[in-house]
DNA sequence: CTGAAAGCGCTTACAG
DNA sequence: CTGAAAGCGCTTACAG
């Protein structure tokens, strides 16, 4: 019953096993012979005083954390239940432990910004999207963090595994789809966030359907969801206030989440999905599959995202060179949204 | 460039500086005062080494370690996305790190288990429902680790701050509604986890509901559900393939995730929602406006629930006491799954 | 197989 | 305002 501190120590097991402290660590990691008798002693005293290792002095010692971080943009977005789940579960097989953080570092300024990430707490970092700048993350590498980005590239030339997904081919596949099968030529187009990769690849995907069929690109149809449900129901709201708006008979959301802002914004003037306005997202979340009317997507492994990006960080931090690019591949899910019947 | 180590230590910074480590120290941490002079060659050397000090060290010198885990059952349900979000934006407000863990101590004996969240790395925990036992959280407490419960009351005696939901009213009034207004009276119940405390309340409430209506509390209705959508199917569609299962026309289904598996089970007999058998849930989950039919459930306020859990932590963690009992109300909303018209 | 001792990278009385 | 030194709780050569 000290004054200090409450908590039993290796000294305090190694005193009352009337040991050393090296030979409690030893036997606590069973890294070294430790003879029977000693063993019992230590494992008895151990369990008397309901010692627990300090996890900090050891990370300290061994310099290594046994920890990754993730540093997401938010987590605003049922896209990220399933992301987390997968990386959680391997994170956790391989005994690591798992720092959940979020950032959006365009916010702020780079003068003394603290991450809440780095190499001060992890051993490696997933890195999702825009969570980090092109300059940070080479920063992080240059300290030779191990890191692998998640649906995001690394800047030309930076060689750091990254997992993402295939974006244009489905998006120009279901956008096609809209134009061929549904004879759709006004398809509005509701973008992700500024400057983000998957955002990007399906505008490139939606542009290059428009061309297959040389309808000109219209930026008056181009809008912004930042893939999430409240921008885009606002931004499709504005929209359709506006007394005379372009006209359009479709909209790719984006993703998910934003299709069903732009549900809500169409059923609020009157529009009905798909009878006036097809509507496809992107991502298949589950919620996809239960929206009225069921929604035409693009079915984006997310869960398996997550366990290869935590595999691939594994593997670095084992040593071994992991892939550098893992594209995992999309499959266009037709259901209705798109005025197809019931599949 | 030495051999040992690629990180810049306190020690490098205070001898390209020209001064103490002590020094250095009482720059970066502002707690005792610094020359002018001095801070500013140390600020420079620190931008020039690119120094940033070693969390692990700082934490053991500290016996402090700025961290909060969370302890979660899994991460299989669109339920924890809205919590970890309402969790992560207090943590991260008051510079805290997050580690999350899951953890199913039911799964796994006693013996040599070592948690993965405890006071070897975290100055508290928030713990989820059923990811530790009676037991568990007694020990954890024993040794004064500071916890709060979300969605789990401490065992009698046991003074640890909860938080959680209003489960019984709502769900006798969600019941009521059925039985009154819907003319039900053979209504299925599709329990949550076994021993889950949420699940428990909810059946208590199903049966005030019953009973205040005369009806006889029939086993036979009592479907296990385990608030998961796959579990909830298959049950669900066992039961239905029973050729002389019992009649019902209508299902509590426990929650949100687990209406979306009874939705599939019941369409794929045929049998028509609401027409056929009426069906509400609990939790309001973001999906539930949008199912078809759209949920009748009841609102659960899940994120105000993990802000509230983490600031409760923190109070902790403060020294002051906050309140043990914080019971966030529940509202229930109607939609078309019970049979009522839109609203 | 076992122990004494140095080291991991910080912080903070204590003395000046 | 500043520094020398002890301490946080582990691990691991080194010597026996």
């Amino acid at each position: 019953m000290t004054k200090r501190s409450s908590s039993v120590t290796i000294r305090d097991v190694a005193r009352q096993a009337g040991v050393s402290v090296a030979t409690v660590s030893r036997y606590l990691n069973q890294n070294a012979p430790v003879s029977e008798p000693l063993s019992e002693r230590i494992q008895q005293v151990m369990e008397e005083l309901a010692y627990v290792p300090e996890a900090t002095a050891r990370q300290l010692a061994l310099r290594k954390k046994h920890t990754i971080g993730l540093l997401l943009t938010n987590l605003h977005n049922d896209f990220f239940a399933p992301l987390l789940a997968g990386i959680e579960g391997v994170v956790s097989e391989k005994g690591y432990n798992l720092l959940v953080a979020t950032c959006r570092p365009h916010l702020y300024s780079d003068n003394g910004v603290q991450f809440p990430l780095g190499s001060h707490n992890t051993d490696g970092m997933l890195v999702f999207a825009d969570s980090l700048t092109d300059e940070q993350i080479a920063r992080f590498h240059a300290r030779r963090l191990p890191m692998v980005l998640i649906h995001k590239t690394p800047a030309p030339g930076v060689q750091i595994p990254f997992v993402t997904v295939e974006n244009k081919a489905a998006s120009r596949k279901l956008v096609d789809h809209l134009i061929t099968v549904h004879g759709c030529g006004r398809i509005i187009l509701m973008r992700g966030p500024e400057h983000q990769e998957d955002s990007y690849w399906r505008e490139i995907g939606y542009r290059a359907a428009l061309d297959d069929h040389g309808i000109p690109f219209d930026e008056s149809l181009i809008l912004r969801g930042a893939f999430e449900r409240e921008v885009a129901y606002n931004t499709l709201k504005t929209f359709l206030q506006e007394p005379n708006h372009p006209p359009f008979d479709a909209v790719f959301a984006g993703d998910d989440d934003a299709a069903i802002g732009i549900y809500d914004a169409l059923r609020e003037v009157g529009l009905r999905v798909p009878e006036d306005v097809r509507v496809v997202g992107f991502d298949d979340s589950r919620m996809a599959p239960f929206l009225t009317p069921p929604l035409t997507t693009v079915r984006a492994p997310t869960e398996q995202v997550g366990r290869s990006a935590a595999h691939h960080l594994f593997q670095l931090l084992e040593g071994s060179l992991p892939e550098l690019a893992t594209v995992h591949a999309t499959e266009m899910i037709i259901r209705q949204s798109c005025g197809c019947q019931d599949v």
